[in-house]
DNA sequence: CTCAGCCCGTGCAATAACGCACAGAATCGC
DNA sequence: GCGATTCTGTGCGTTATTGCACGGGCTGAG
């Protein structure tokens, strides 16, 4: 069943009754109307309206054609009703990927984002690969560092992230407390493995201390501040997180070469509909809020 | 919502992937399948695909589209299969429509034929009026006499009804029983109005006898049976009817130029398929049973 | 790193679809 | 009964759609 133009046609000439009509309906010649019906008639090999001289009547397999391709432009026409209404409209699904560990972050602007549109399901994604905007994956996606985005990103600037080095108390109490970046000589530190991360801290790491003084390392940001909390090393943990966290005593503070700017980043397409604009919009003004970063 | 066409091409490239597997689905170029896509999505104001290296990726208005357009062409195929297998099976809806008068020798071929063939639902259709093939009011007609059929009309003779001149038991007695076509003078006849038939019989009995002697005159041949029966005059009654019916005395016997021929009458669309041509055998057989005519 | 494969996108030529005009036929109203 | 109207059907010229070929980009394997 090729051609849905010819049925829709068909449609028409079952439901006006005449070529002319449907010719008017359709804002065709109706030379064409005839043509659509033969050529459909000839591929059915069933004769779909009775020809007379005041129009054609639907035969049996007419009123079928007719039933059905009347449902069918009735979806049809719900379909582009809910296409055109959907940029104006916020609901449906929004999806964020983001890099881990600022799910802290993250969380409160996501549910207050959903109590305020409450038709959105709102989604979080965080993974190792990066998801990728232009194959669809997400609306919108919160990425560090000044990486190169692809051709039809849009990209703003959203915070800078402080970092500064701290480790458990219970570490502090083992090795003693260096005084400065100097006095790293014998301690233990957990950081990243390099392979995955390009945090500017973490690369700042590798110059300023030993290789095997790294105690510890992970991919994951959550398992690397367990394991500064839990003693492992002194490790990079995020200002905003350190300070709620007691029983971390701060080794050096944060430096403006350690900060780690978010940029966040939508497709173009997807960027002028209202859903992301409003998510956009929604992000940044709760960002504002947040403590610790610039 | 215009251009059925367009929506069935990006349902094949929501549903494929690629431009280049949609179009080799469709059995079109793909660069067809783009200008499609980008018309449709330039109509809607809306982007139903995210563009990368490896294909299209649906939005969510695509997935929308998708999945209505898969609807739909679920319901086109079973359309078109329930079209073209129409035309080989018996069933659906048989609309048959006579001249009045012979509803006994119709209807028990209508039940043999609903008998032999269940999926039928049966229709015959009397009136006054004509009812055309070629507008669609019935499959199959069974009509009286010479007339000029339409050109896309098959005609094939049925049966020639005999028709004699009877009167009732009651008019004999009182009015006495003429003993030839001679002895007219001073009987009363029951005939139908000129202005409504044509069959042989009326137009010859408006020659043999004085208008004024048209006692009874009526349109619905049942009527006309009736007011012989009642007594009301000498009129026409089909043979086959008059053998059945007690109190009724022949004043002449069928004669050949009264016959009326009956035309089995079908539109040449519907006269090829097997629902017609099963009735129509169906009833030239029934036909061969018929007794009082040939 | 390079090459092969598989996509998409666009200018140009060919082709199929379309609109136009006219003819024929039937119906409606006067 | 007869013109007026309406509808279908077809040949012809034009337009719009399509196919083709080429270029460019990305991906993944060797």
């Amino acid at each position: 069943m090729d051609n849905w133009d010819e049925i829709r046609t068909a449609y028409q000439v079952a439901r006006v009754g005449t070529v002319s009509g449907a010719a008017d309906v359709l804002g065709v010649h109706h030379a064409t109307v005839i043509r659509h019906i033969d050529a459909l008639e000839k591929r059915l090999g069933t004769k779909l309206f009775q020809r007379h001289s005041r129009g054609y009547t639907a035969t049996e397999a007419g009123h079928d054609l007719l039933s059905v391709a009347q449902a069918t432009d009735d979806q049809f026409i719900q379909l582009a009703g809910r296409i055109k209404g959907r940029g104006e409209s916020v609901s449906g699904e929004l999806i964020v990927t983001s890099i881990a560990g600022i799910s802290d972050l993250l969380t409160p602007v996501m549910l207050s984002f959903q109590e305020k549109w409450p038709d959105v399901r709102v989604r979080l994604l965080t993974d190792m690969r990066i998801f990728r905007l232009d194959y669809g994956e997400a609306h919108v996606a919160i990425r560090a560092g000044d990486a190169q985005e692809e051709q039809d990103n849009v990209v703003q600037p959203l915070v800078r992230i402080r970092t500064g080095l701290y480790a458990a108390r219970s570490y502090v109490e083992r090795f003693g407390l260096p005084a400065s970046e100097a006095d790293f000589d014998g301690h233990r530190f957990v950081s990243a493995d390099l392979t995955t991360t390009r945090a500017p801290f973490h690369r700042w790491l590798r110059t300023a201390v030993q290789p095997d003084q790294i105690a510890y390392s992970a991919t994951e940001p959550a398992a690397l501040e367990q394991a500064v909390i839990a003693g492992a090393g002194i490790g990079f943990i995020p200002a905003f997180r350190a300070e709620g966290t007691p029983n971390l005593v701060q080794i050096l503070p944060p430096r403006d070469d350690w900060e780690s700017p978010l940029r966040l980043v939508t497709h173009v397409d997807l960027h002028r509909t209202r859903k992301v604009q409003a998510f956009v919009s929604h992000l940044k003004e709760s960002a504002k809020d947040w403590k610790l970063c610039r």
